[in-house]
DNA sequence: TGTACATCAGTGAACGCGCGTTCACTGATGTAC
DNA sequence: TGTACATCAGTGAACGCGCGTTCACTGATGTAC
């Protein structure tokens, strides 16, 4: 039966936060359609209602995911330091918890195997992240800029290497990286 | 027809190569068993003499992937400076080939999601890459395996993200990592 | 405001397709005498 | 060394399964008068 058009926008809101949530813990071919309806309290057929394929809803979804977690980091402090960034980054917590986690981390390497829109999506939410990393760092614009891109290289390499290791090599690389190499 | 058991040994070894090749190429998911077999010169249905499963070909590609990349890195000196290792690791070449490139940075995502035998396999290859990168670094022994802990996430995520993301963004990822934070 | 009707959000069966895996078969290889 | 036979590497058809997508249908919503 047909839904009112505010019913049918909660959907989609319900299909988008599904998805990026589902991408994440099982990457994007891992999570289905049917599997991203269902956990959106909806049946598969409907879905072409809202998207036009699987393709487009994966775009949403990383938008999504790259909006949420650059708020969940900036979450709180209205300007944290690196070290605080860095804290949360490398986590046990996100470690454990990729389906609200870092997109990069999760996706980077399917998205990289995708259509050039999406890799412009992707990057655009990357973009969003070093801003929002370089706001905590110190000097010229250019540097801090630079700086950032940096630090957030190496938290999604330790927790891409974590993550696909035995647990003994993911403390061993977490914890290497939780201090910055100057104070090394 | 049955084949000599020299034969069957290089049909094996074709059989790894060619995985170890597609995996990084096109994702575990991504290259099927057909493929494997049709690039390595058989047909699918022969895969089941060689190994158990398809699962059991992802554990022997990673270990084969690892090992070659080690020692692409270590190739010519025998004694590199971690400056070489990161030019070559950050490079353009690399970055459009995956195909022969790190493993980390090509499939870490996908054996997260898999059994905790296959990570052990991931475990121990990402210490022999930690241990070869170690050997160029200074200072105590445990100081130097930190530090090139360090230096591999980065290299990792650099490269995780300039793949992921469109060309503009991927080449200053790039460059902004190809210099030590240290000469920032 | 009330009525008649077109629209369309969501349902559930069905589709074609590629996947990992199985299996009967072939005939050269390897072995026992 | 020669012979008879069991083994088994590789082939190609077939399997069950889950996937993305399509479609006929339902009935409440939204709209034109």
């Amino acid at each position: 039966m047909r839904m009112s058009q505010k019913e049918k926008d909660r959907s989609h809101a319900r299909i988008v936060a599904s998805a990026a949530r589902l991408f994440r813990e099982r990457g994007l071919e891992g999570a289905s359609v049917g599997e991203v309806m269902c956990d959106a309290g909806l049946t598969h057929g409907g879905f072409y209602k809202h998207f036009e394929s699987k393709g487009a809803l994966v775009e949403t979804a990383i938008e999504e995911a790259f909006q949420g977690f650059v708020q969940m980091l900036a979450d709180g402090d209205a300007q944290k330091s690196y070290a605080a960034y860095r804290a949360l980054y490398l986590s046990e917590d996100h470690l454990k918890h990729p389906e609200i986690g870092c997109p990069i981390a999760t996706l980077g390497q399917e998205v990289s195997r995708r259509p050039e829109s999406l890799r412009a999506v992707f990057g655009a939410g990357v973009q969003r992240l070093v801003g929002a990393i370089a706001r905590s760092m110190g000097g010229t614009v250019h540097a801090r800029r630079k700086a950032a891109i940096r630090e957030l290289s190496m938290m999604v390499g330790a927790m891409v290497i974590a993550r696909a290791s035995d647990d003994e090599t993911a403390s061993e690389v977490l914890s290497a990286c939780r201090r910055s190499a100057r104070h090394a």
